[in-house]
DNA sequence: AATGGGACCTGCGCGC
DNA sequence: TGCGCGCAGGTCCCAT
């Protein structure tokens, strides 16, 4: 699924397409992804509320509703919003008054939609880490102290630090030229430091080119996102490593793939 | 506590 | 062309 850029992208988009606007509708094509509550009362919470607020946490999407509730949405592996949509593939469509669709596409069903009273108390939110972006240098130091997990395993708890998948997983410890199956523990004082730099450069840039469309994902308007081409070794098994020329290998972590150079990440 | 596997789903690309 | 397999950006749950 989109990872922190992808679901930052799509936030900042809806925050100018539905900022303000009136939920009139809502068609529900697959109840699948409705978690709670139950179809008929998801409707019945959404009719005639406006959208007052729209946060990310992490990976999750959250609308605060006049009603006082909150629509949750977790895009998962193959979630889309789609603005204006037309109803066509969606999972669920909301109806705004000026007539227009928000769809949520959603292929392979992970997805999850909810209402809540309050957001926060999702058991799911308790437990994320901190934002990147709100995290010290030292305070991300502390957390891989005394952790023999792998490294990148590490970095895509959400539990640990929020935001980072596979993606960008691969992509933050090749920059820092770190060994996806280092020991957390094991990285120096340097180590750490390059890798919560190179963290937070990655998802920036990412987010600057408004996320990387590597199957599904693209932006509330449809178009893709064009941070692929920067890429420097998710999904390049084989290909030449851009700073030694060597090969990029694709190992299995945590049942990712997992794409590293070997000569420029040394265990 | 940490790791490894499978589950949840659908669809794509590949090799035969 | 068709079939079977492996793979996919996430997360949860269970066994060891």
């Amino acid at each position: 699924m989109p990872e922190l850029p992808e679901v930052e992208t799509i936030k900042r988009e809806l925050e100018q397409a539905i900022l303000g606007k009136k939920i009139v509708g809502v068609v529900i094509n697959n109840a699948k992804v409705i978690r709670e509550p139950k179809k008929e009362k998801f409707i019945a919470e959404l009719k005639n509320t406006e959208i007052k607020k729209i946060i990310r946490r992490g990976k999750l999407l959250i609308f605060e509703l006049s009603s006082g509730k909150s629509l949750t949405v977790h895009l998962k592996m193959t979630g889309q919003l789609i603005y204006p949509g037309n109803g066509k593939t969606s999972r669920v469509s909301f109806k705004f008054s000026n007539g227009k669709l928000l769809d949520f596409n959603d292929t392979r069903l992970f997805g999850e939609l909810r209402i809540l009273d309050n957001w926060q108390n999702l058991k799911f939110v308790k437990e994320l880490g901190p934002e990147p972006f709100d995290l010290s240098e030292e305070k991300f130091s502390e957390m891989l102290k005394n952790r023999k997990t792998k490294i990148k395993i590490l970095l895509m708890d959400q539990k640990i630090i929020s935001g980072i998948g596979n993606l960008y997983a691969n992509e933050a410890l090749f920059r820092a030229r770190i060994h996806p199956e280092q020991p957390a523990s094991s990285l120096s004082a340097q180590e750490k430091e390059k890798l919560f730099e190179e963290i937070k450069k990655v998802l920036s840039e990412a987010i600057h080119y408004k996320g990387s469309s590597v199957d599904q994902y693209v932006q509330l308007s449809g178009e893709p996102g064009d941070y692929v081409k920067y890429h420097q070794v998710y999904d390049r098994e084989n290909e030449p490593c851009y700073k030694c020329k060597g090969k990029v290998k694709r190992i299995t972590l945590g049942g990712r793939g997992t794409y590293f150079c070997p000569s420029c990440q040394k265990l």
